[in-house]
RNA sequence: GCGCCCGUAGCUCAAUUGGAUAGAGCAUCGGGCUUCGAACCCGAGGGCUGGGGGUUCAAGUCCCUCCGGGCGCGCCA
């Protein structure tokens, strides 16, 4: 059991003590916050519910804490809680028996790779989407955010004991991908026009909303690659409008595989499934889904009002007054009602994700999260219009909203767009940055927070780049362990016993701050949170660094008395464990040493 | 104009989800390595938590309202 949990049993037990001499009404259900207070003076756990329970107690909240104290039965020689006083407005501070710290650490210990790990969150059966970047060429800086975002919360979740799947929805039906597909096909005439037995064929021209970057004529090679030469002449004179779907699924297939897949390894980034929209609108799924809303009386055809507010400065869309058939997102809070079926009697995207996310709750998970970017913001509240109207509570879909990230280059900012080609690509920035640092600077800031990634400071940044900090905290720890085996001492079983000889204050704080990573990690995964692992990671290393300089000179840890070193190499053995796994949770390496590259 | 996100030290961000005296890094200044790793540590300066009002024992945190920034706002994805 859990130091807060031997806590929390003798709480109960004064509460219930009182209760039953009648000091104020029973209550049945109630939750007793433990903290750890900030300042050392206020002991090593503290407690509110005194000030909770004035209120319905209609009692001062210092009288109802006084006779909790008075039941808890706090002794020095007791085994969990050894003063507790009363302080402030009604809090109530407790010091707890050394051994009992010392006892949890052991415990703790010896479930090496699995601790932090806890089954909070068993029985849960999560969802994690992420990524989901347009098949339409290699991913930028841009989608690396959400990318560990959606990675580090899926192993969060994982940690916490849910069953976690990761997918990846490839929006390859719409008309981007028939951009794409144009795209390469003009790409592809241009290089094989030259060789064909026959003058007067004249390649198409890219259209505007073409893409024209570089990497189409690399999906272009690799498209007529395997192909014999016939093949080749047969493709690229066939009229585009007959080869269109053929087209799209080899390129969307060739991107898919040949640059975001290898990109997102590269980051270590792996999903269980690559979800294709086609596949919902072959299957006849988009039909069904509409069908279904249609059968509760949510949709209709009509016309759409334009949108309110500014009027557009471009005409790229001309107004259009033709009925089409919507959905009524408003009946579920949504601003307008939004349209399921274009006027070219397509569906439209909104229709697709409609199904996507039916098929999703009909496969049975629990809760869907999504990791979009800001700027879906918008969408948000129609696809959580869509579940509630399909029957399911809205709650179980949760959308992790990760703010832009401005590209600039000695604070300049520099301009990205997919489709004119000119865009840093993540695999520039993990090859220049590496993967670790990459995944910090995500990883520390909340994703609501949107920041610059400057991408000139990035490179002068080694020393200021906070993976440093983590990881040397990790390899200082080792680094001891490794003097220690040089001395020939022998490195000391992790037991209450041993970790006796801990008496320095610096040395139970330490005790204490890692007793608090199993809770810091379900923390992470119930608040989706992933930055609470880095912010942990910082402080405790920071108190870790901090003990070793104070007494480098008095009381180090291989010291001339056996007890104390034995139980300091126990404290380091724990410390590495505690800060490798959480190194590990977040998918960043925690190197045995480092070395310096740079000076 | 409407919706969502944000506003905390000069800069970049935290703050145990409503708790006690708002903390780190960078930058500035001043200290600390013959002995476990100085990619580190110690100290100093720096704040009306954008402004105002409200909720309560308690507000950076919740509600309202202004101000400022970002994102979105047809039938793109």
């Amino acid at each position: 059991m859990s130091v807060k949990g031997h806590v929390l049993a003798r709480i109960f037990e004064a509460l219930d003590a009182c209760e039953r001499e009648n000091l104020w009404p029973r209550v049945l259900h109630r939750s007793v916050p433990l903290e750890r207070p900030k300042q050392a003076a206020h002991g090593d756990l503290a407690t509110n519910v005194a000030m909770t329970m004035a209120r319905t107690a209609k009692m001062n909240p210092r009288d109802i804490a006084q006779a909790i104290v008075d039941h808890l039965g706090a002794s020095p020689d007791d085994p969990v809680i050894t003063a507790a006083e009363v302080a402030g407005p009604g809090f109530i501070n407790l010091s707890l028996a050394r051994k009992l710290f010392l006892s949890s650490l052991a415990e703790g210990f010896a479930q090496r790779e699995r601790w932090g790990k806890s089954r909070e969150l068993a029985g849960e059966r999560i969802l994690v989407e992420y990524v989901s970047a347009n098949p339409t060429g290699p991913m930028h800086v841009g989608h690396a955010r959400g990318a560990v975002t959606g990675d580090i919360i899926a192993r969060l979740l994982k940690a916490a004991g849910a069953e976690v799947h990761r997918e990846y929805y490839v929006n390859d039906a719409g008309v981007q991908v028939r951009h794409l597909a144009h795209s390469v096909y003009v790409r592809a005439q241009e290089m094989v026009v030259d060789t064909l037995p026959y003058v007067g064929f004249v390649p198409d021209q890219l259209a505007p909303d073409d893409y024209q970057g570089e990497y189409i004529i690399d999906v272009a090679r690799k498209l007529l690659e395997p192909l014999t030469r016939q093949s080749r002449e047969g493709l690229i004179t066939s009229p585009f409008i007959e080869i269109l779907s053929w087209l799209q699924d080899a390129v969307v297939d060739l991107v898919m595989k040949e640059m975001i897949e290898p990109d997102l390894a590269l980051f270590n980034i792996k999903f269980d499934k690559f979800f294709r929209e086609s596949e919902l609108h072959e299957s006849g799924r988009v039909r069904e889904a509409i069908n279904t809303l249609r059968g509760k009386g949510l949709v209709e055809k009509r016309v759409l009002p334009p949108p309110k507010g500014q009027e557009r400065a471009d005409d790229e869309i001309p107004p259009t007054s033709e009925p089409l058939l919507v959905m009524r997102t408003t009946e579920f809070g949504d601003d307008v009602d939004r349209p399921l079926v274009k006027p070219n009697n397509q569906y439209t995207y909104f229709a697709g994700d409609v199904a996507y996310h039916w098929d999703k709750l009909q496969r049975g998970y629990t809760r869907l999260i999504n990791v979009w970017g800001a700027d879906h913001a918008g969408y948000v509240q129609r696809v959580r219009a869509a579940i509630a109207a399909l029957g399911y509570d809205p709650k179980v879909f949760e959308v992790v909203l990760v703010q832009m990230v401005n590209l600039v280059r000695d604070g300049v900012p520099v301009r990205m767009g997919k489709r004119s080609g000119n865009f840093v690509t993540l695999r520039e920035v993990i090859e220049e940055a590496g993967q670790d640092a990459t995944r910090v600077f995500f990883t520390e800031r909340t994703s609501t927070s949107q920041f610059d990634f400057d991408l000139a400071l990035a490179k002068k940044q080694e020393d200021i780049n906070p993976v440093f900090y983590l990881q040397y905290g990790h390899a200082r720890a080792a680094s001891i362990l490794r003097k220690a085996s040089e001395r020939g001492i022998e490195l000391p079983q992790v037991t209450a016993e041993n970790l006796q000889g801990l008496a320095l204050p610096e040395e139970m704080d330490l005790v204490q701050r890692l007793l608090a990573y199993p809770e810091v990690v379900t923390g992470a995964a119930k608040t989706l949170e992933p930055h609470r692992i880095i912010a942990y990671l910082k402080e405790t290393i920071g108190a870790f660094h901090s003990y070793l300089t104070r007494y480098k000179s008095t009381e180090k840890v291989l010291s001339d008395d056996p007890v104390k070193t034995r139980a300091r190499l126990a404290l380091v053995l724990a410390l590495k464990l505690t800060l490798g796994n959480a190194l590990d949770l977040i998918g960043v390496s925690a190197p045995e040493q480092m070395t310096r590259t740079d000076e």
